[in-house]
RNA sequence: GGUGAGGUGGCUGAGUGGUCGAAAGCAACGCUUUGCUAAAGCGUCGUAGUCCAAAAGGCUACCGAGGGUUCGAAUCCCUCCCUCACCGCCA
């Protein structure tokens, strides 16, 4: 949530930064502050109104102690009350209202943020390893279903289409994976384990900025409270929400494996082949809150941890910063890593690296106490996979695929895999 | 699911209709004094909103959340949420 303040004092600014969103912002942020005038208005009013009442009622409680009659203040101020029953209602209403629409006006795009309508404007910013060279690349839906890793057919006979089993030793490797990032994040980067409830109050859902924008991508209880997590970033991050943490505690990380449930609503027919868009997967996630100074140093750590994944398993990947124009909604920078998958002939998306600064902090009341001026400031939170596991998945069965059919799994995940580390029909 | 007890400021904890935004203690911050790893004294010390060009200051709201009664609610009533204890059910 964008600071009113902030819109009020600069609002020209404010527009010109949505706008290389590369979309119209400008009428929100009028609608906002011409609400945001309205409201101050009704609550001045009945700030004045309440004091009014205030000063008559400490006159009549005067004027009982004494044992006098208090019955003609009384009948004067009575009509006070519908007054401010009203106005405080209207005040209510535009407060609402206000908050409502800021909810609903993204991030503003970090000033360095490449600037850009689309994907096609991400600027690759490094590559590490190289392509595997294969002559004849097998794609991973053959290559799973000759060794029985997973059956897409499974998945849709107890769920529908979207869903995997994975089964046996394809069952294995993905809890192998789980496993194996876990110990990374927590050993080697300083990352607190979690393990959150996958069910989410809807409060949590916007905290975060899934909602109230993004309600139809998510899956929903039918009272509309609780929400399937579309991804850990969201109970991970709420665990703070409301907390005013002591300072020396910054910075926070956490790492949590939790199944994420997305509809894909707007993206029916897109990539849907085998394990590359579900409407579950597994990921793994890293989360960081941090003191404002230290976050975009953070970013660029907490990508660095998610890249040291593809580094250890030995998969070629590159990464991407996204542009304005492709920028999540709540996000001020942002950077992709993409690893190589030859089956696909093409880079997959398994992290996405972000700096939300205090925009989700705003929304969920998330402060620390700066020692020095002894001020409530809102914390910058963070959030990168660590990774995505089923791309993951992916770009390791197809790079490790052997002439003879079988597939080599890198040499970090064989204590994970019991020691054997070949998949073999 | 049932019964009972609770939810007050960073923490502990008083407060059962008016002068209570809230005693007291702890913690924190500042100053003073003394000085062998600290003590004592004094002072400051909630959050948010709003008014004023701004500071100073004023005003309003906030005692789990929402609603009600009343001229006036932390305090009385209703609903909900959460915590704790016991019981039931259960992986």
């Amino acid at each position: 949530m964008l600071d009113i303040r902030l819109l009020r004092e600069l609002p020209d600014a404010v527009k010109t930064r949505l706008a290389a969103r590369n979309a119209e912002f400008a009428p929100q942020v009028d609608a906002v502050l011409a609400v945001d005038e309205e409201r101050r208005s009704a609550e001045t009013r009945l700030q004045d109104l309440n004091a009014e009442r205030n000063r008559v009622s400490k006159e009549i409680g005067a004027l009982k102690s004494q044992g006098l009659d208090a019955a003609e203040l009384q009948a004067g101020v009575k009509t006070l009350g519908n007054d401010i029953a009203e106005c405080t209602c209207l005040a209510g209403e535009l407060e609402e209202k206000q908050r409502d629409l800021l909810l609903r006006l993204p991030n503003l795009p970090h000033e360095n943020a490449p600037v850009g309508t689309d994907a096609a404007a991400n600027p690759v910013l490094r590559e590490w390893g190289t392509k595997p060279d294969f002559e004849n690349p097998e794609d991973h839906v053959a290559i799973g279903q000759r060794l029985g890793l997973f059956s897409p057919e499974l998945g849709a006979k107890i769920s529908g289409s979207g869903f995997m089993v994975y089964t046996g030793r394809g069952a294995r490797l993905e809890r192998a994976l789980i496993s194996f990032l876990l110990d990374l994040h927590t050993t080697q980067h300083g990352y607190t384990e979690v393990s959150p409830p996958f069910l989410i109050r809807r409060e949590c859902m916007v905290g975060t900025s899934q909602l109230p924008k993004f309600e139809e991508d998510m899956y929903g209880m039918e009272d509309g409270a609780m929400f399937l997590a579309p991804t850990a970033e969201v109970p991970v991050t709420n665990l703070r929400r409301e907390e005013i943490v002591d300072a020396t505690e910054l910075p926070i990380r956490y790492t949590a494996y939790t199944p994420c449930f997305r509809r894909e609503a707007g993206s029916a027919g897109r990539d849907t082949r085998g394990l590359i868009r579900m409407h579950q997967f597994d990921k793994v996630e890293l989360v960081q809150i941090v003191h404002p100074s230290e976050s975009y140093a953070a970013l660029e750590a907490l990508t660095g941890h998610a890249e040291k994944v593809l580094q250890l398993l030995g998969l070629h990947y590159r990464t991407i910063e996204l542009c304005t124009g492709d920028l999540g909604f709540g996000s001020a920078k942002t950077y992709d890593i993409e690893v190589w998958a030859p089956g696909q002939n093409a880079y997959l998306e398994v992290s996405s690296c972000s700096n939300f600064e205090d925009y989700q902090a705003r929304r969920m009341n998330l402060r620390f106490k700066d020692p020095e001026t002894r001020k409530n400031v809102f914390c910058h939170t963070l959030n990168g996979s660590g990774t995505a596991l089923p791309r993951l998945y992916v770009a390791l069965i197809e790079s490790g695929l052997q002439p003879d059919g079988s597939v080599l799994l890198p040499e970090r995940l064989a204590s994970y895999m019991g020691g054997d580390r070949v998949l073999q029909a």
